[in-house]
DNA sequence: AGAATATAGGTAACCGCTCCCACCATGCCA
DNA sequence: TGGCATGGTGGGAGCGGTTACCTATATTCT
């Protein structure tokens, strides 16, 4: 490892200024020291080129700055909007976050969220793939966790934005329902089939309480493999589909296309979660938003404050409310 | 600071097995130590709980096994897919990416490219805003880069895989051309219309070449801007599109639609980088396709060997397809 | 058998920064 | 004029590992 330009050290800093390495690392913080120190330390480490470690800085005090986000499953169009604006957001907090993709996988989950709190972020968002794993207790006890989606099973968290999926699930049953549907396919995400994940529970209560006649099918995110089981259920006869996300939705667009099938007219689709290029489709499709920019401001102002120090620990449970855009017939 | 459950050090590793903590620290790694040892090692740092910091690691070593990946604009879909892509690869490769989004600004991009290296990832995979920042130079002085994109200018790369974007625009006009289409309105976006990015530079010869009437205009990639750049556009009586992004390019058909204007009979798009999504449209997009997973794959086979420290220095230059689906009439 | 060469493991100096604590001038009050 | 807060400063011990260098024992060779 031939060291490139060695970095100028506190040390160095320290000499130039000839104050002690504890001095200037107090100025450069702005504590405890003369205004006139600090002005000194300052020319002479911009003289210096001087940056201070935040390896080394890790190490000693504990605290890095950044903010851990881990997604459940990256290949999730929703999921990727929501990262993307938590990341800006965080941007404009000034902090800045490590995004990781577990990739639907729980033991990856387990891995990647561990290797977080070792590197000492300061807060962690997260978006679980599996909600009831024990790993969240034993996290939650060093390091303040904001969950988005699901709550965490017997876990401190430092603040979560639950989706109400019972009420989601209402919303889009009833609406199919009323436009005359009752023989559904229902499409739900690898990432929705979580052991305990209760959204599937919900379609089958609601099914039985509107009395529709459903069959429950597993479809993975991508767009390839969403159409191809979206393409069996047509060929299968069904012409309505309630998707678990709007990426799968897509899917049964594609695989409509491929077949001559006109929607809404001769399909109908329904998504869950509103991904911006919904809106962009023709027809547009219907689906239930859950406000993508409400979830990232709040989960933003959580995590921020808990890694000032502040926790506000607060639940918020996100409404779902319907975007009607013609996808239903 | 309550420190949770004091976690086990490497010295007390060593104390409970009697050995010193270089020994431990050898053993754990397998260097030096005899096999029994080794394994006396293993069985006393199970019981502890012992974990190796990664902190600590890296401010000794040096080295943290992570490889920072650096995204131009997260906003752009495809880019979006690279990442997904890389992260999935590199979990295959036992490796994993710490992903941060430059939001498409240079200055960002200087800085947080910065702090990757500070945080000691062995590599770094960019897709850069401005690949003639001097940024770059210092940066490959001392961390293996691979670029994706554009190479980036006067500095040692430790691979590249590079776009033939002068063949990629050549394709798209001349196509264009022959379906008739002199008059085109040219959206590229804000990534593109960095400071000496040779795209611009291409299209305007290749529309002398071809004898094209094009009005060029910056568009975001988010689809909500792009919509109303798009449908700015139309209202001008433009009817056929070159976008430089596969994200923008939906604008148009969201645009489009508004209008009741129809595609391909009365509206011509064409896409630029092919995303998944860009199949599933009606009808499907048109693109230029550059082979998002042999770039992935060439990417990451090159960053990983350079982050073991054997580094190829190759530079990949990717041939651009035409992807004919249907949106050009 | 004795010298030469491996091999296993110990010693201690870092890596660069933070933070507890002791120190030393002041200025103030009695 | 001496005792005492007060607040800026410096000393130095960590934080938890790694690694160059060195020693003692085991092995090999002549």
């Amino acid at each position: 490892m031939p060291q490139p330009r060695k970095r100028a050290t506190i040390r160095e800093v320290a000499k130039a200024t000839g104050l002690s390495p504890a001095a200037v690392s107090y100025a450069l913080r702005g504590m405890q020291v003369s205004e006139e120190t600090i002005e000194r330390v300052r020319r002479a480490a911009a003289e210096l080129g001087y940056e201070a470690d935040p390896i080394a800085r890790a190490l000693a005090s504990g605290r890095t700055g950044m903010i851990g986000l881990l997604c459940g499953s990256l290949e999730d169009l929703w999921q990727q909007a929501l990262a993307v604006g938590i990341g800006r957001a965080l941007k404009d907090n000034d902090r800045y976050a490590l995004i990781l993709d577990a990739a639907g996988d729980p033991a990856r989950e387990y891995t990647l969220a561990r290797q977080l709190r070792d590197q000492r972020v300061d807060a962690l968002i997260v978006q679980p793939v599996d909600p009831a794993a024990p790993l969240w207790a034993e996290l939650c006890e060093g390091l303040p966790v904001v969950s988005i989606g699901d709550a965490l099973a017997g876990a401190r968290a430092a603040g979560e934005v639950v989706f109400d999926n019972r009420a989601g699930v209402t919303l889009a049953l009833e609406h199919l329902r009323e436009r005359g549907h009752r023989r559904l396919a229902v499409l739900t995400s690898t990432r929705a089939s979580t052991p305990d994940r209760p959204a599937d529970v919900h379609v089958m209560a609601e099914a039985g309480r509107l009395d529709l006649d459903i069959e429950l099918v597993t479809a993975p995110h991508s767009p390839a493999s969403a159409t191809r089981v979206a393409g069996e259920m047509l060929d299968a006869g069904h012409r309505a589909f309630f998707c678990f996300a709007d990426s799968i939705a897509y899917g049964v667009y594609a695989a409509s296309a491929e077949r001559g099938l006109v929607i809404p007219s001769e399909v109908s689709v329904m998504g869950y979660d509103d991904h911006p290029m919904s809106g962009l489709l023709t027809p547009g499709l219907t689906t239930v938003d859950w406000d993508i920019d409400g979830i990232v401001r709040a989960a933003v102002r959580m995590v921020v404050a808990a890694a000032d120090g502040n926790p506000r620990r607060r639940r918020i449970v996100q409404a779902p409310q319907l975007r009607e855009r013609g996808s239903v017939g």
